[in-house]
RNA sequence: GGCUGGGUAGCUCAGUUGGUAGAGCAGAGGACUGAAAAUCCUCGUGUCGGGGGUUCAAUUCCCUCCCCAGCCA
């Protein structure tokens, strides 16, 4: 990717929507949201948008872009925000890539190898088999891509068979190695120490809560199946259902929530290069904005030029 | 004050007919190439409440003390 880009990643409920916003608003910059989440439309409590003031500061790009009904995937979303990135770019102005989902982040960081569009019905009649089954057939068709992926893990069994129904060739002779590191990508990675993030997600969960999550999930009914994995709607129907109380759904909510935060954290520790700046650290907001923005400056203006 | 249960991993508890102990949950680490807020893998030493006694050996049996819960005064 050879394009003005710059990168703030990190785990959810580290701060870095906040952050963001201050750093472009401070440089000739705008936002281009990398949640997987934060894209649909119609549930900005339960997937933690950035509050309307956030909004209206600077300017972002898919943040509510897509129907809750629409599916995504990865390769969806690379192709949104490169788009995003080259109107900003046109413009003149630097992209900030600022998000917490990893493989988002990736397809977009490294690539994708070229493939169809997921075929729903595909998916839906290898995802009725069994592992045992599903495996079975991808080692009679692809014994060498058989030994390289989980086969524990049904969804990679199940993926590799798709690629190879679609286009008769083997999932592994497709796929296009990531180089370590992209050389032109420059980014930082937030984060903040554990027991701080964990009381800041359990915070943020409950005021979901008293801000009407309840309420938004209850009033959207059309929701895809790539969207109906947002964290804590299950949990919420429960809820309206009176199958669970507000406090158990709360508390699942949040250990669901840290888990999460857990998984990102070993993404980011080992897929990603980015310079880390551990937020409890940070004498305070004001310092962290002025840490990144010296990044992103020294990354825009080149003193070797 | 008396009686009855209990006090074992961060939490809830199991267990050892005496040979220093193990589940679930919590938590931790890891994987990850179009579902990624998804999906998958791995990880259990703790004065077995304190002190004393019996014993080759006590978390286990006995005595005593402390703490918690319930009941009776």
């Amino acid at each position: 990717m050879n394009k003005n880009v710059f990168f703030i990643v990190g785990p959810t409920a580290s701060g870095k929507s906040e952050l963001a916003a201050d750093v472009t608003a401070r440089c000739d910059a705008e936002i281009v949201s990398a949640d997987a989440f934060q894209v649909y439309r119609g549930l900005p409590i339960l997937t933690a948008q950035p509050d309307e003031a956030t909004l209206r500061k600077v300017q972002h790009h898919l943040i509510g872009a897509v129907s809750p009904n629409e599916e995504m995937s990865a390769e969806k979303f690379r192709g949104l925000a490169v788009a995003a990135i080259g109107e900003i770019n046109r413009r003149g102005k630097l992209a900030l890539v600022v998000g917490g989902s990893g493989l988002y982040l990736k397809a977009l960081t490294h690539g994708l190898a070229p493939l169809p569009a997921v075929d729903a019905s595909l998916r839906a009649e290898l995802n009725a088999l069994s592992l045992e089954e599903l495996n079975a057939r991808l080692v009679a068709v692809d014994p060498s891509g058989a030994e390289k992926i989980d086969r524990r893990n049904k969804r990679r069994v199940v993926r590799a068979l798709e690629i190879f129904a679609q286009t008769s060739a083997p999932a592994s002779a497709q796929r296009r190695e990531w180089e370590d590191e992209a050389a032109d990508v420059r980014g930082v990675f937030v984060f903040r120490d554990r027991t701080e993030l964990y009381a800041r997600i359990d915070q943020r969960v409950a005021q979901m809560f008293r801000d009407g999550v309840a309420e938004e999930v209850a009033g959207i009914e059309d929701v895809s199946k790539t969207a109906e994995k947002a964290l804590g709607l299950d949990q919420v129907r429960q809820m309206l259902d009176g199958k669970i109380t507000s406090s158990e759904c709360i508390a699942e909510m949040q250990q669901a929530t840290r888990r999460y935060a857990k998984r990102q954290l070993t993404w980011f520790r080992r897929q990603t290069n980015f310079e880390a700046l551990n937020l409890s650290l940070q004498k305070d907001h004001a310092a962290a904005v002025d840490w990144i923005l010296q990044k992103v400056l020294s990354f825009a203006h080149p003193l070797n030029d």
